[in-house]
DNA sequence: CTAAATACCTATTGACATAGTAGGCAAATA
DNA sequence: TATTTGCCTACTATGTCAATAGGTATTTAG
């Protein structure tokens, strides 16, 4: 299952893109919209900031903002940053040692196939389509 | 990420079919075989009986045995009944309450999207295809 | 009939991750 | 300079994961 820190994430994003072009949001009204403690989405903007996602600006007046425009954020590399990976067991994940079984394991091929799969819906994704009426997105 | 009761129960599932016709496995055969605590296989095992993937015949000869034909078993049901779920987030797990934000949630559609695809994946796998070569499953 | 082999059962454990909470410090502006 | 905001460290309760421990029930082989 996806954490709250991934579904949470997306939520702040797709918040702060609907409120685009009204400066820096305080994160009050984030999680006064979202419904979620202020305190914990504290440290989920602060892991958005780290990797990039958001400008943070304290002080008075300050708040939260996108860095770049919505359509240039996939859902893939917001989850992928919330989680840590997006691979299905351990032997796939970045920098993972590689497994002695590997050679003979009859299901490591599937767990490929599946982490492509995933992955190529995740990163196909622009966080602007998740706005608005969603047309399926197919695979081949 | 997948747990291990889900990849040991697979590759439970994979040993018994390779010794298929041999009669009652015993539960140290296949521990020594895939090199795994027989102890915590039985927790597994008792889970797969208890979801009619296999037979288990007690006392000596005893051991366990498929009580289907290989290609009449999914990979999806396989890890459905040892993770409990596939669905990647609470609100699309079977029997789960709906949400109250349910209406107004921008990302559900992807979620449910995500579910159906991970589904059909799993459940377009039969456990006889793991054996042997492999030829990419496609996705429409 | 008995010993051995096997499945089956309940309970317990340590480690770790999840999902937060608490309280204060730093920065910037009105 | 007071207020608003982000930022930082630390703490905690709960639950799940991955196993281990020790026994009981069942069946067959000798």
């Amino acid at each position: 299952m996806i954490s709250t820190k991934g579904r949470y994430a997306l939520r702040v994003m797709l918040d702060l893109e609907q409120h685009e072009g009204e400066g820096n949001i305080p994160l009050k009204d984030i999680a006064d919209r979202q419904e979620i403690s202020k305190k914990y989405l504290e440290i989920i903007v602060k892991e958005l900031v780290r990797g990039h996602m958001l400008n943070g600006v304290s002080g008075k007046g300050g708040g939260y903002s996108l860095c770049r425009k919505a359509e240039e954020y996939t859902v893939g590399e917001i989850l992928e940053l919330m989680e840590g990976t997006l691979a299905p067991v351990a032997c796939l994940a970045e920098g993972a040692d590689v497994c002695p079984r590997a050679d003979s394991c009859l299901t490591l091929p599937m767990w490929k196939e599946y982490h492509q799969m995933v992955h190529d819906f995740f990163y196909g994704q622009k966080l602007s389509d998740l706005l608005g009426s969603r047309d399926p997105v197919y695979y081949i």
